[in-house]
Order: C-alpha cells, then sequence, then structure tokens
RNA sequence: GUGGGUAUAGCGCAGUUGGUUAGCGCGCCAGAUUGUGGCUCUGGAGGUCCAGGGUUCGAGUCCCUGUAUCCACCCCA
C-alpha cells in the first residue's frame, strides 16, 4: 500500500461538487470586478522565487519543493502565486495593454510545512493582482472583491485588519527606532527574536511568546514611522474603507512573512477553523515586478486559501451547492432490453440529461435501490412487458409514480409528473 | 526543526485487573413466496488489532524502538 504524501488531501467524488460551488462563486465575482483569468506553471525557474519571494524568508529558506530537471535547471513548484503572474506580466508584455492589467488565479501552491489544522503542504488559492495602480482606491477593491466573495457565500464573522508598513527607505528609519528601543530588553526576549534582532526586527512584532509580547506591546510602530507618501496612501485606504462602510480594524502587528510587500498589508482571519485562521491575506507590493527584471510597476493584491475558506463554511454550516445526481437512471430487466436503453440513453444525454445505465446485469430491485442511492430523478423500467407494448415506465422517484410512454427521448421527458402511483 | 495526543473492518468506535473462535453502529452485497426503491427484518462478505522487538504459560491489552496521523509552536493561505 503507497499511500496519500504528507500534507496532502484527495478531492472525493462525492465532495467535488462542493470545490466547483466555491470556484464558481470566486469566478463569477472575479467577473463582477472585470478580472480577467491567468494560468502560469505550476513550476518556474527556482531564481524567480529567490528574487521576488526574497531569499530571507521561511518560505524560500526551507519551505520550497526544489528540484533539478534533466537538463540541470533548478525548478521549484510554486510556493505562492505573485511570482509567476509577475513574471507573466513582464514576459508577455501585459504592460502594453490598457491599464490597469487586473488577473485572477486559481492554483495549487507547494510549501513543505509541518500540516497542522488549516495548514498543507499543497494547498488551494484563488488570488487576485492588479498591476499598474497605484492609487489606494485599488487597495481598496483589492481587499471588497475578497469581502464581496464573503458576503456570497454567507461567511459573515471574517475579521479585516491592515497595516501599513511603508516603503523601503520608511522600513529604514523604522529599523533604527525599532531596534534602539528593544536593544536594552534583549535580555527578556526569546532567543528566536534575539535573530531576529539582526536579521529583521520587523519580524519581532510578529512573535507569539509571552514576553516578547509584553514588549513589543510598547515597541514602536510602522504607522509612526511611515514618510509623507506611505501616510498619506495608508490614510486614503482607511478613508476608502470608511467610504464604503467596510469594518476592519488597524492591527500594527500585522507583519506579511513575504518580503514583497510595501505600504498596505492586510489579513481577512476566521475564529473557528483553528490556529491557522488567515483566510485570505495580501497587500502592495509596488516593488516586485522591478525585483524580477521588469520597469517599475505598482501593484496590490491577495491570495485566498481555499482549504481554509471551506472549512469556514463548513464550521458556519453554510451552503455549498448541491451533489451531483442523475436525471435518469436507465434499468432494463432483461437482456432483450440492453439495446433500447443504449438508445434511449444516447437520446436523452442528447438532450442535455445527466443519464446512468445499469452496467452489472442487476436485477431490477437491485437496480431501483441503487437508482435511489445516487439519487436518480427517474428510473426508465424495460423489461419483456415493456418491449411486447412498445412502451417503457417512467418512475418519479420523488412521488413514486410512474408512466407507460413511448420509448424516445421525447416522451420520456414529457412524461414528467404525469404519472400514477402503482 | 520542537512539543503533546492518537493508531482495532471501507468509515466512526467498544474491548474489563493480560485469558481461549476480537465485537457494535453505519456503509457494502444478498434475501423477505419470483415486475417496483426509501422504512423494517434476516443473512453474508470484510480485520497481518500500525510495524518490529521484549516481558509472560498466554499480549489488541504491559514495556522499548520505529512509522503514520492529528493538534500546537514556528511560519503562512
Amino acid at each position: 500500500m503507497i499511500n496519500i504524501p504528507k500534507g496532502t488531501k484527495d478531492v472525493l467524488p462525492q465532495d467535488a461538487y462542493r470545490w466547483h460551488y466555491l470556484e464558481n462563486t470566486m469566478r463569477d465575482v472575479a467577473r463582477l470586478f472585470c478580472i480577467d483569468e491567468i494560468r502560469t506553471p505550476v513550476f518556474e525557474h527556482t531564481e524567480l522565487f529567490l528574487r521576488g519571494v526574497g531569499d530571507t524568508t521561511d518560505i524560500v529558506n526551507k519551505e520550497m519543493y526544489t528540484f533539478e530537471d534533466k537538463g540541470g535547471r533548478s525548478m521549484t513548484l510554486k510556493p505562492e502565486g505573485t511570482a509567476g503572474v509577475a513574471r507573466a506580466f513582464i514576459e508577455n508584455a501585459l504592460y502594453a495593454n490598457p491599464q490597469p492589467t487586473k488577473m485572477y488565479y486559481i492554483t495549487p501552491v507547494f510549501r513543505y510545512e509541518r500540516p497542522q489544522a488549516g495548514r498543507l503542504r499543497e494547498h488551494h488559492q484563488f488570488g487576485i493582482e492588479y498591476f499598474g495602480a497605484s492609487s489606494p482606491l485599488a487597495d481598496v477593491e483589492v481587499m471588497t472583491v475578497a469581502a464581496t466573495l464573503f458576503k456570497r457565500l454567507g461567511i459573515g464573522n471574517l475579521s479585516l485588519r491592515i497595516n501599513s508598513i511603508g516603503c523601503p527607505e520608511c522600513r529604514v528609519r523604522y529599523n533604527v527606532a525599532l531596534r534602539a528601543y528593544l536593544q536594552s530588553r534583549l535580555d527578556d526576549m526569546c532567543p528566536v527574536c534575539r535573530e531576529r534582532f539582526d536579521k529583521n526586527p520587523l519580524r519581532i512584532l510578529d512573535c507569539k511568546e509571552a514576553g516578547c509580547k509584553a514588549i513589543t506591546a510598547q515597541a514602536p510602530v510602522t504607522l509612526d514611522y511611515l514618510c509623507d507618501e506611505c501616510r498619506t496612501h495608508h490614510e486614503q485606504v482607511c478613508a476608502g474603507l470608511d467610504a464604503i462602510g467596510m469594518a476592519y480594524e488597524i492591527d500594527p502587528h500585522i507583519v506579511r512573512g513575504l518580503d514583497y510587500y510595501t505600504r498596505t498589508v492586510f489579513e481577512f482571519i476566521s475564529s473557528n477553523i483553528g490556529a491557522q485562521g488567515t483566510v485570505c491575506g495580501g497587500g502592495r507590493y509596488n516593488n516586485l515586478v522591478e525585483q524580477v527584471g521588469g520597469k517599475p510597476t505598482p501593484a496590490v493584491g491577495f491570495g485566498m486559501g481555499i482549504e481554509r475558506l471551506l472549512l469556514t463554511c463548513e464550521q458556519l454550516g453554510l451552503p455549498l451547492g448541491q451533489a451531483y445526481a442523475p436525471d435518469y437512471y436507465i434499468a432494463p430487466l432483461c437482456e432483450d432490453a440492453k439495446g433500447l436503453a443504449a438508445n434511449l440513453a444516447a437520446q436523452l444525454r442528447d438532450a442535455g440529461k445527466a443519464v446512468s445505465v445499469d452496467l452489472l446485469d442487476r436485477g431490477m430491485k437491485a437496480q431501483l435501490k441503487y437508482a435511489n442511492k445516487i439519487g436518480a430523478r427517474h428510473v426508465v423500467l424495460i423489461g419483456e412487458d415493456e418491449l411486447a407494448g412498445n412502451r417503457v415506465n417512467v418512475k418519479d422517484m420523488t412521488t413514486g409514480e410512474s408512466t407507460m410512454t413511448q420509448p424516445s427521448a421525447t416522451a420520456i421527458v414529457a412524461a414528467d409528473g404525469k404519472g400514477e402511483r402503482i
């Protein structure tokens, strides 16, 4: 027995409709905002993620599925969706199209992690990317897309937290201030944070250790060290959210783990799916396109974990569409009926009906039982009597009523609701 | 990479201070006077008790090691 790799999941036939429901809703919402789909490869040159995501991040450092192909090139399964889209934007000269360029994707992503509730090695993301719009209006619209999707799904209890981490210039001034504050308190902090102090002090704000939290509660926050442009941008994002009545909370401790973020960062958080509650995370990344070799291009977007979204919906008991069921199950009851059964199945399918036919040579009772279990709405019975009378028996499985009718798709469909109980 | 919980039939579980052919519910297959499903009843199939070692007359049960899985840290969606 070879079992499934750690941290991956099968979507089983009886559950696939839920995924279709979520994906269809995502595509519908994207359409409402005039966002077109982009599909990029599942693997890219490793170099893209080193430069795009950032080589100091955990994702790049210890979580990538990297391998050498048979030509000796280093390839990596995409650990997030944005870098590939940025690459495609540049490579296909999408900047030459009317701007902005608004794109969405639904894709698997891969990270070598220890699985737990809401965290997998392969998960799926719905993401959107807006290129070429520096206005805070774009930040607001991106958050609105996520909020619209949540609303459509009936999710009402997510909290939106936003922050601004400024631009690289703000970051330099802020790091000076943060280090000055932390310097004298280093002894009371956890070992991990003492290392972060030198490498990336911003991450200390993210620490969950009680001692560190107590210290960082009073620490300077990026919001107080923004340059004029970044501060104005942030204020306008907040004003934009206020204007449309979207509730949010400013959380100075949101520091996203990907290096490409600038200015706005945000998360939609669920409180009922375990410790990994971030269903959607995103923000602005004005330097990414340039970092992977394009001309400076402002950009903003989000990634949404579909498994976490599904968990949230399930926890809330929300409807997720309906399982697929046959419109007709055709039950030949003798050898001679099989030809007609196959013929009627073909006719009904031509008419757009979902049709299942006996493949196991089962008896009538077993076939009706089976039809019931798979949720067939009608059963077409064909036995000796029907063949002799040039008729078929259409049974409505909801009402239990049967109708004798001519052996053609149009007659069978027209028989719906006209039967009598036998 | 670190810590804790769990592992018995397809799924969910029980299994006494160690004791003889390892059970229950659901599901699956079949039947209940031979052409009508759901409800009910009856029967059937299905298990290397995670793996390897140890203690013992005897291990699903106790001990050790390993593996898998779940949860949490870290980090993220």
